[in-house]
DNA sequence: CACTCGTGGAGAAACGTATCTTCGAAGGCT
DNA sequence: AGCCTTCGAAGATACGTTTCTCCACGAGTG
């Protein structure tokens, strides 16, 4: 046993299996106290540079990592965050099926990384407890329901949490969506401008934020114009489920010459029924779905398609959570006000500070008459606005 | 200050913040010592059923949350597994961009989720040092180019590592890939037998094992069966550049009649490059691709695909890793043996032990000519096997 | 009666870091 | 000559668990 083993303090049992070296052994080796290793290797306190290279040296000789464990329980930061999907909830993990969620998650993980932490997908609920088994600096939630448990949960432990999609009733620290009022008022007009008489939905019967805001905004812009509403329901996470509601879509008495499909694979869904039904698009039926699938580019005839910006989506909601993470401490969020920027904010205290991104609507042939027939063609139903 | 308050012994400073309920308010508030506390919660020790609910409860309606970054710091253990990828390096953040990557990164978080582990997806190479500041209980690395630093790294800190991809000089704990030149030898095989008598390749110019396990399959096959090679290469993250290497190959004058590429892609940017040439398919060439995506069963005509089951190796590839983590403590690499059924393992202790999973050939009618014409045209080339 | 033995539980030592506080010494200033 | 300031660095504590060791005690046993 050497001196320096001596000096080391510590370590009265039989060295064990292969040690990994501390930041005591690193203090041991350059002959200084953990305190300077410490502030030499993280670049706080005051200690000349020549001390502060010594020691670096000697820890890079020695190999040493700082314990992260040891960090985050000392600091209270994990540089760890973690993703989560409420939405369809059942399902055992449908997620990246669908492309929206796998484009937000992938530019949720690269936002974050480019910030110094890492992303952890974890389920809304999952049997093997992994939620209290993790420390993590913040959450994204995507669509929480409202009374979400989780988020309850998250926010009584302090932990900031971020949603994608406007929160019911969640006490989140901000949100990020999508103005899907708008969106679907945007589409509902261009359909209209295309020579649209009856414009049917394809929706879903979950009650999800997008779900229910998108049908609601049809259902009142109906109103507004005087439309009869024509729509299907169907369970948004059953593939097979759509392309029957889309057949039922089609097969109605008052069928829409127009239909907008709230769900990814609402189009191919849709073309195969117009085939089934001799129908031509977009002469006899203009088409239109949300999708973020560049499939429908080279569809026969490409379908004019709504993407919701799932990228830029996932890298505001990570930025704003770090923000959020970064900017107060814990608990008050008093601070937070501070961090964001007045546009981004709803007035007052009282709701959650909350952001609308836009939509990009992309035009392809199946929303656009070839020729400007609306003059060739004259409305035949009467009764129509 | 109550007598409790006092019991509990530190918090010497002005309460602070919202205190989270720690162990020893539970103990404190149970009446009983800390190490019950911890024993009742965690299903250790020896305690009458009676102590361990009655911990239980006050637990409970303290709404007492063990620290994450204690317990891992304690144990040694975080429930964390990273997710690495290596391929393609240069590009910022690829990855599930190719629905390869997507699926199997689907399948491993489930899988590791299904064992109360998470997983948190990092780039081979990042800036902000993410590795070291979390506490990783393994990891799987997709792909490792030899002499991969990062695995190297991994393996110097003890960290268990199991590779997506048989790695050429790693050392990895285990590993699992696909029989590729089975696959290659196999597509090859049906070609010829639906009547090819040229075979080209569409081919990447990176190192990676499976692009260089394809490529030598294809030339070994070649040299076997007394045919030319005739392939074209290019970078595989490239997607334009698919699109005209599939045209050179078509464009050659040595035009082979049947081709097989090797990335997604390939099968979409080949048929319109035959349909450039005026080639019919597949009665003048036939098409077959390595994809997981199932437009090609849309596609006019349908392609036959290979697909490299990445949910089949994702969830392999986690269980590996979970099943050496807990396992084996660390270091010694021994006991792993007794892990992995014989079959899994190649042979004695040297090589890492590997496992190969079958890929499944998806036929389609871009590979079989219409009429069973085998009896039409018997073989012509002398000299075949 | 002395003894083992099993039961129920407490004490205290880590785990490895960050940081708050303190302290000596070496100037610079009046 | 005495005092204040700054520099450089050490000491000690806390973060919140898990777990190893040990103790007290009552009951069975020879």
């Amino acid at each position: 046993m050497t001196a320096a083993a001596n000096q080391s303090g510590r370590r009265p049992t039989t060295s064990r299996r292969l040690e990994r070296a501390g930041i005591r052994d690193v203090a041991a080796a350059a002959g200084v106290s953990i305190t300077t290793v410490s502030d030499a290797l993280n670049g706080k306190g005051r200690l000349p540079d020549e001390t502060r290279s010594r020691v670096r040296e000697v820890a890079e000789r020695l190999g040493y990592r700082p314990s992260a464990a040891a960090r985050t329980l000392r600091t209270g930061r994990s540089g760890l965050i973690g993703l989560t999907v409420t939405t369809y909830g059942e399902e055992p993990f449908t997620f990246t099926e669908f492309a929206y969620f796998a484009e937000m998650a992938r530019a949720a993980t690269s936002a974050a990384l480019g910030r110094g932490y890492a992303l952890v997908v974890l389920p809304a609920s999952s049997r093997h407890d992994v939620w209290g088994n993790i420390a993590l600096d913040g959450t994204v939630v995507i669509d929480p329901p409202d009374q979400d448990p989780l988020v309850s949960e998250l926010y009584r432990s302090g932990v900031p949490v971020v949603s994608d999609g406007k929160p019911g009733n969640c006490p989140v620290t901000a949100w990020v969506d999508n103005d899907h009022e708008a969106a679907v008022l945007g589409i509902l007009d261009h359909l209209s401008e295309a020579g649209a008489r009856r414009i049917g939905l394809l929706t879903g019967t979950s009650t999800d934020t997008y779900t229910r805001l998108s049908t609601e905004a049809y259902l009142g812009w109906c109103t507004k114009v005087g439309q009869e509403p024509v729509y299907e329901t169907y369970p948004a996470h059953d593939p097979a489920a759509g392309a029957v509601a889309a057949d039922r879509l089609l097969a109605r008495p008052d069928r829409p010459d127009a239909v907008y499909g709230l769900f990814d694979p609402n189009g191919t869904d849709l073309l195969a029924a117009a085939r089934r039904y001799g129908l031509r698009v977009p002469d006899d039926l203009l088409l239109v779905c949300c999708s973020e699938s560049d499939v429908y580019a080279a569809t026969e005839p490409p379908i004019t398609t709504l993407s919701l910006k799932p990228r830029k989506i996932g890298t505001t909601v990570v930025n704003l959570l770090i923000d959020a993470i970064e900017g107060v401490d814990s608990g008050t969020g008093v601070d937070i006000a501070r961090l964001f920027p007045p546009r981004f904010r709803t007035a007052g205290t009282g709701p959650p500070p909350g952001t609308l991104m836009p939509t990009e609507l992309i035009v392809r042939a199946s929303s656009q008459r070839r020729s400007p027939r609306t003059t060739v063609s004259p409305p035949r139903l009467p009764g129509e606005v």
